[in-house]
DNA sequence: ATTCATGTAACTTCATATGTTACAATTCGG
DNA sequence: CCGAATTGTAACATATGAAGTTACATGAAT
């Protein structure tokens, strides 16, 4: 992947995660975001510790909301997983006293400065809720896919253990 | 260097052009880039195809601007350089059939495609006469940086083996 | 006690941006 | 015409960082 996708996949786990009852494995996760394990592990670590998620170690553990899907931006998220740099270009460095680098650096600068502020500004007005609501949306628009926990890897072999699912 | 600085070398490499009289050769341009002269070839390139600068080969070539810098935008350079991504996040297309993923894309795309266009837009309102005046204006409040063509690598040598290749 | 989970360090793999080498083609100055 | 200087470009090499993997310790449920 060329992209940082860490944000998207982190919102994806979030979603699915809050259409489950109890707790989610890792492997579910990973499974669902076709990675390993670990890596889920390494970014949910993050959140846990930021009072987004909790973790749940032992038999019949694993991830699960802490808070109300209300209650989260796109932009807690974000910060959540570190702030990663939003910007594919930035300045560089290598001349510090150059006077034609600085001149180009402010400018330069000025404006991914804005940029950001504005994007970061546009993620704090969207909450989770609102994702996982144009998420049902589709849903009813399209039975077919008819649960969160399908239409992830269709071929793959069994489903272990599968839903702790629905009385 | 983790963020792709293309565009900013590039900005450098055109008002330290903007400076010289006649054409200013790859290696030049290099040294004061701290990188190799191939490497400015293959960036230059592009911009020569669409009309941004000349290269001449041969004794006595090199680089040349061939516009105005007036007439130049730092939107220009940035499609001169081939549009490079400017987001370092991005969306995952892991699941195209997700409907969580699906609202999730929207959502994050909806708000990369707004900045995005904010940001061109601002780009498109910088000439690179005005980043030149702002080098000037540095000079002039720091005369001991005297010239363009100083300040880069007082004392490095960057090319390997010696100088000059013979042939 | 056993099994199923997370926690985490250490290592491997992979993608890709950047740098380098090599040489052909072109231009200029004698 | 000769030789030095320069771009053009393909091919190869290196470095970096993100992602994936392995391994094993720790903790919880039954």
């Amino acid at each position: 992947m060329n992209r940082d996708s860490k944000l998207s996949g982190v919102l994806h786990v979030l979603l699915h995660m809050a259409e489950q009852e109890g707790p989610v494995t890792s492997e579910a996760l990973a499974r669902m975001m076709r990675t390993n394990p670990v890596v889920i592990r390494r970014v949910m670590a993050g959140l846990r510790d930021q009072g987004y998620v909790r973790s749940e170690r032992g038999h019949g553990g694993g991830w699960s909301l802490a808070r109300d899907l209300s209650t989260l931006t796109l932009l807690d998220i974000y910060r959540g997983i570190g702030s990663p740099s939003l910007f594919a270009i930035g300045h560089r460095h290598e001349a510090p006293g150059c006077a034609v680098e600085q001149a180009v650096n402010e400018a330069l600068d000025q404006r991914l400065q804005e940029a950001e502020t504005l994007l970061l500004d546009s993620f704090g007005t969207v909450t989770l809720a609102q994702l996982s609501a144009s998420f049902h949306r589709r849903l009813a628009a399209h039975p077919e896919w008819n649960s969160a926990s399908t239409a992830h890897h269709p071929d793959t072999k069994h489903t272990p253990s599968g839903d702790r699912h629905e009385h």
